[in-house]
DNA sequence: TCAATAGTTTAGAACTATTATAATGTAGAA
DNA sequence: TTCTACATTATAATAGTTCTAAACTATTGA
């Protein structure tokens, strides 16, 4: 709302033209101190409430795979009925909570280096990611 | 086809009917050698390979949706436009080769324990999947 | 053995998330 | 300002999955 010069530079740098779409889902997505899970139809319902000017879900869902595919969001493989996203682009973990149907990050730090002691001839690793599913403890 | 005593046995012993259909899905889920994984459209192709009797998609969903539940079969978690099962059922991670869109097993033992050092309170780990996505090697 | 019944299968409709389409709008360059 | 390539939009289309309700069948127990 205020300070957009920021998210103008930083989609202009990517090659994305700024426009008020594309900036009103930034400050949505990246005015936040804490990262966030979300999926697309949350974050509609964000866009409603921030704003008077509806955007399109067409131009949700473009600029959130946009987005992704600059590295501004991950999405997170969890078995749903839809695509999790992440604002938090660091490496890092999941816990994924089955009866809240609830994702909470796990740092880094406190998941000790996964060692994978066998390759594939010809591929090199993308990522390795810890999906830990909970449970509520009297289930 | 031969020897279904024991998948009637199983289904029984689990509380569902061994009906004709579900003794044919058996047969081609665990009928095999090796574990594999599929989605429910590779199975749908298995099943008119294998019969003349077709069986219906609802059935199909029913069935595997039963067997995951009474634990026949696992559900692996990838970020895709279609549910993957998998008929090792036991602790295992994955290679997901997202040229190909492959999923290859990583046996637990060519993973290291993957220590988690943080808990949510009043959960407890149902499960840690390993998700190892891998790409070409020049790409 | 046979009827009752509770669980199962089925075709097809419905639903939901996502993607495609093609017309209109707009940012940025000249 | 004008042009053009890129964006947005409403809507249609698609695809995977679930729902529905009628027909069917395995099991129970008389």
């Amino acid at each position: 709302m205020l300070n957009n010069s920021h998210y103008i530079d930083k989609l202009r740098s990517s090659g994305l033209r700024p426009t008020k779409q594309r900036i009103k889902i930034c400050e949505i997505l990246f005015n936040t101190e804490k990262t966030f899970h979300f999926t697309i139809n949350d974050l509609v319902k964000k866009i409603s409430k921030a704003t008077n000017d509806k955007i399109s879900l067409a131009t949700v869902y473009n600029t959130v795979h946009a987005f992704k595919k600059k590295g501004y969001l991950k999405e997170i493989p969890i078995n749903s009925d839809q695509s999790y996203f992440d604002t938090n682009t660091s490496h890092h973990h999941h816990f994924y909570d089955e009866n809240q149907k609830d994702l909470i990050d796990i740092d880094d730090s406190d998941v000790e280096p996964v060692k994978i002691n066998t390759r594939i001839p010809g591929k090199k690793i993308k990522s390795v990611e810890v999906l830990v599913k909970v449970e509520d403890i009297n289930s």
